[in-house]
Parts: structure tokens; C-alpha cells; sequence
DNA sequence: CATCATCATGTAAGCGCTTACAAGCCGTTT
DNA sequence: AAACGGCTTGTAAGCGCTTACATGATGATG
């Protein structure tokens, strides 16, 4: 069943099928109507191939992610598919791992696909401010799709950025639990992604105004895994009176570990996690975290994507969206 | 850049410029090294489409799971785009939902993209010893491209099924619980899926063979989320005295409910989760639940979806995967 | 040396669609 | 009534690939 034969039953040429495929202006209602019977009553489906050689849009959005998962990772996919299937289009979905030429490989495979356009999640990509990253090929594949980053930012013709406020919420997260006594923060990381450079940017800012020294052991880059945290502190035993996790999972561990020890949490120790996710509820007592509004920033993004799709009106290249914390039992201000 | 390009610039025809990209016996070994070089060099890509088109393969798999950001279906996502990715495959992800007309329409629309074959996750599709699901859309797709069924199992030609052990599991699982001294089990589900019918078969039928008259207020369809499970405790209070969860979230609310009311695990309570997540780590104590073995299903059905592409030898169309118990601090036996 | 099988390579059709351009139709205008 | 302009519709080329079939080269065989 193709377009000859949707043309043959209705009495007319390919070209005026394919213009009523196309919802182009340029048919008379009637034979719109006639036509649009017949496809349905035939229960033809335009051959994507087709469209794509000659030139149409896919109705494919390339998504890539470092770990699928992970379940903030999970959910901005859910998030994201949900939108893009709202307006009839198809998510090619890749897992690249976290190393850079895995991501180039993904990406260059996906570019193979010919996707309308593509979505990073997660990303370590950071713009020409961090300097800390190289982002060549993140910018050479936005020269022939257009790219969206979800917390990344990279300034660049033909890339769009949605990312939290993270430094703001860590530097206040991190000033609250000085001005309640705490000085020996412990900061839980696992990756070197733009977002987690930003909290530990604000924390260190913090310490700094609040004229404490870091110190170095109680800074920490660790794998985001419950189990594999409460090794870490088993092994180090760091000396602290606060936790600030990027991750929930991480958190999760800390607290662990202090049950185990008999700290009291939050009376000795307070802990405070990050995308509240539902391990958060998991614990007793449940977990404080922050809220980075994923719903929105995937929103944001994939409404920005289609105002470029569309090719109408001007699109903003940065946006950026406030998380919340929300306030659980591991903390008590 | 195109086949045309590449045939010109080492001096052959686009024929055999085709048969080196399919890797065809036809062609002398010294013009494929030819071509091949000047394929590097140019850094050509052939285009899917333009493949597509032409009746070759897309490379492509359909994967349609009900929900992306539930754990459980997140890991099997993630294990089966890795096992495509290494034989350099795509995949194409949607999220159904979990109602029977919303899965129809995501199937048709995959079906539409011209895949290869389609991977269907946590399915309610069982077969015709059920009968209790209409499965007839499934075995309409299969008419059209190989269909898999992950924890699904539907017998009818290229339908090609991989399902844990989940009725001996909990049928064994169930009868420890009554040898322990437990008689007033609760057995917590969330949704209507072959898995789900299996463990709840399995629970009743040691109930049966203990006995024990199955009490109709302990069996209960509530949502997987450990807040609403911790409401609906509160709201019907329901006396047990071990819970059997299909999976971890309900578990872990069901042992959250027990700390909030002073009820001692596992002494006075066994609990037993599903999934073995990492919620199953994140309390104290930790949740003792079913591994059912993910990554063998995914890699079992990944491997025979290869063998069906490519067509050499006899594929069975169902395979069991056996579960193992992961003994935790929520049962004492 | 003519004949033929064998193997490597080339030619051309066709996959189903979009779209520039051509053509036809019909009501207005002069 | 002829000429024109604005619509709608049709024709045909082309997108980049695969593959059946044709062709040519090479060497074996009678």
C-alpha cells in the first residue's frame, strides 16, 4: 500500500496525495476530504524511508544519555518521549556511558540515523567559561542538527542549554547548614558534569564567605551507589557533621553508614541529597533533597526543539530553571 | 557524500561500492581495500533512508516499554540498547503507558519507522492459557516484523518469549513464609502483567497446599510507590503478619509503615520485595527481595533477536530464566 | 585454438516519497 | 471574445541505495 495506490482509488495524482500528506494549502477541500477518506479506510502509513530520502523531516529526535538507569536519567527520558510522542515523533534512544569518546561515537551514530535533531541529558558538557572540558565535537555536531543540552552549556551557533540554578541553591544550601553549626561539610560527588561542578562551586563559595578552609578529604568523588558510599566512609572514615550529596543515592549511604554508627541524624548529622528521587522516601528518617524540576527543564526543552523544528520565531539559547529543596528529616532548620 | 561519490574516487561502480558496504564474497579482495580506504578517508556514512528504502535492514529495534522511569524497566532498557549498540544497532524507544489501547497505537507508530524487530517490555500479554488478555494486536504486529516479549508469553509464530520462573518463586517463597509461623501473608501487587498474575498463582497455591483459606482483604491491587502503599496501609490497616510485594517500592513501604507503628522487623514481620532494586539497599533494614535475573533476559532475547535477523538456524520461542532470592535483613529464615 | 565456465564488475531499474515546473480550468477584465 | 491571473492538479525528476541481470575478463578444457 503506497502512495500510487491512495492516488489510483481516489482518482488522483501522487503529487495531490502527497500534498494532502503534507497538509499543504495548495488542495481544494474536497479532494482533501476524498483523499483523506481513502487513506483511512485503506489504513496506509506513509513510508518513512521515502520521506526521509527525498529530503522531508524524520519525525525522529535523537536522545542520548550517559545511563539509562539512573533514575534521573530514566525520568527525563520518560519525560521527554512523552512530549516528542504528543506531536507524533519518534525517540532514538542511546546510552553512552560517561567517557567522552563513547559519547562521539553515540553521537556520530545517531547523526548516521538522520534524526531532526538531538538531546544530551546530563551532560559534562560546559561552555568556553569553564574551559575544563573539550566541547569540539559537541559544537561540530550542532553544525548539521540542531543540539539540546539538558544541564550542560556550551554557547554555541545552533545549541540550546536548559539548566538548574545549581550554584545559587548549593551556596544557600551550604551557608544554611554553617549558620546552623555545622563546619565540616562533607561533599559527595560522582561525576564531572557541568551541574555537579556547579554545586561544588557554590559549596566552596559558602565556605569561603563564611571564612572556613576547605579541607581537601572532605571533598569526595565517589560512584553514585548506595553500597559503594558506605564502603567509601567505612575505608576513609572522614570527620563530619554535614553531608551535601549530588545525588540522592549517595546521600542514602551517608545515612546508612551513620545508623550504622549510631549517629543520630539529624541531630549530629544533618544530610541533604540531590534530585529527589524515590530513594529519598525509602529512608527513615526520610531524606532532604533538592527538587530540580525536571518536568520543566525537559518542558522547556523539547517546546524550545520545536519552536526550532518549526523555524518560527526567535528561540532563546540558555534557560535556565530554579530548583526548590525540600525539606525532610535528615536536616532540622 | 554519497555511494556515487565514493564509486568515483577509487574508480568502481556503485554496484561495487554497494557489495563492499554489505560486505559481499563478490568482490576481489584488492578493490575492497580499495574502497574501503576511500570510504575512511572521506569518513562517508551510507544513509539509512536511502537503505531503507531499498528493502535492506535499518538497523533498528523497536523497544516499548509501559513506563522508562519504573527501575525495573529502566535496567532492561539500558542492558538491551547496550547489547544493539555493540552490533551497532538503534534503538527506537516509547513509553505506552500502561492501558491496552495506548500500547496499540505505540506498536503501530514503531511498526510505521519500518524497524527490524520489536522488543516489548513488562508485558501483560499472556497467551492462550490465560485468556485473559486480548492478545490479538500482538499477534497482528508479529505478522509484520518479529516481536519479543519480556516477561510476556504469547505462543504463536514469531512471537519469541523470555519470563522468569516467577510461579515456582513465589510458590516456594510463600510456602518458607508459612513454615516460618506466617499465616496471614499479604501479598501486594500493581498491576495486571503476566508476572504479576504468576507470583499471585504461586502465593496461592501454597496457601492452598498449607491449608490456609485465602483471606480476599490481603490481597491487594494498590500502585507501586512507596507512599501510596504507606496510605493505603494507613487507610485499611489490613492484620498481617508477612507481606510478599511484587515489587521493591511497595515492599519498602510496607516496612516503612511497620517502623511508623512500632512493629519489629523481621521478628514480628517478614517482608519479601521484587526486583531486587536499589531501594531494596536504601533502608535499614535492608529489604530481602527476588533478583530475577534481568540481565540474562535481556541478553537471552537480544541474542535470539540477532538469530532471527539473521535467519540461520532454529530459535525457540520461549525461554525461562530462573530467579534467585537475595536474603536480607526483612526475613529472618 | 575455439569454447565455456567462473568470477569480478558494471548497468539500470526500482524502492515511495517530495517538489519544481508545467498545464489546465475558470472567472474577470478589457 | 480574447487575454489574463489565480487556483488546483498533474508530470517527472531526483533523493541514495540494493540487486537482478548483462557484460567482460580470465583461465581451464577438449
Amino acid at each position: 500500500m503506497n502512495i500510487y495506490d491512495i492516488a489510483e482509488k481516489s482518482g488522483v495524482s501522487i503529487a495531490t496525495v502527497s500534498r494532502v500528506l503534507n497538509d499543504s494549502d495548495k488542495v481544494s477541500e474536497k479532494t482533501k476530504e476524498k483523499v483523506m477518506k481513502v487513506m483511512a479506510e485503506e489504513d496506509y502509513t506513509p513510508n518513512v524511508f521515502a520521506r526521509g530520502l527525498s529530503g522531508e523531516s524524520t519525525h525522529t529526535v535523537g536522545v542520548l544519555v550517559p545511563d539509562i538507569s539512573d533514575n534521573y536519567m530514566a525520568r527525563a527520558v520518560a519525560l521527554i518521549e512523552r512530549r516528542l510522542h504528543e506531536k507524533d515523533y519518534n525517540m532514538l534512544l542511546s546510552c553512552s556511558g560517561f567517557r567522552a569518546e563513547e559519547k562521539e561515537e553515540h553521537i556520530r551514530m545517531l547523526l548516521e540515523e538522520r534524526i531532526d535533531a538531538m538531546i544530551l541529558v546530563g551532560s559534562t558538557y560546559a561552555g568556553s567559561d569553564t574551559k575544563s572540558h573539550n566541547t569540539g565535537y559537541i559544537e561540530k555536531a550542532a553544525q548539521k542538527k540542531p543540539l539540546f543540552l539538558i544541564n550542560g552549556d556550551v554557547d554555541a551557533e545552533n545549541i540550546f542549554c536548559t539548566f538548574s540554578n545549581d550554584y545559587a541553591v548549593s551556596l544557600d544550601l551550604t551557608k544554611k547548614l554553617i549558620e546552623n553549626g555545622r563546619n565540616r561539610i562533607l561533599f559527595l560527588t560522582d561525576s564531572e558534569s557541568y551541574s555537579a561542578k556547579k554545586k561544588k562551586a557554590g559549596y566552596e563559595k559558602a565556605l569561603e564567605e563564611a571564612g572556613i578552609a576547605p579541607i581537601p578529604s572532605l571533598i569526595c568523588h565517589i560512584r553514585n551507589n548506595i553500597d559503594e558510599t558506605v564502603s567509601y566512609l567505612e575505608e576513609n572514615h572522614p570527620d563530619f557533621d554535614a553531608c551535601f550529596a549530588t545525588d540522592d543515592a549517595m546521600a542514602v549511604g551517608v545515612l546508612k553508614y551513620a545508623m550504622k554508627h549510631g549517629v543520630s541524624v539529624p541531630k549530629d548529622l544533618s544530610i541533604i541529597g540531590y534530585n529527589n528521587s524515590e530513594l529519598a522516601l525509602a529512608t527513615t528518617p526520610e531524606l532532604t533533597s533538592v527538587d530540580n524540576k525536571l518536568e520543566k527543564i525537559c518542558d522547556d526543552t523539547v517546546i524550545r526543539l520545536f519552536s526550532v523544528l518549526s523555524g518560527n520565531g526567535f528561540v532563546p539559547r540558555r534557560t535556565s530553571v530554579a530548583c526548590t529543596v525540600v525539606q525532610r528529616g535528615t536536616t532540622n532548620h
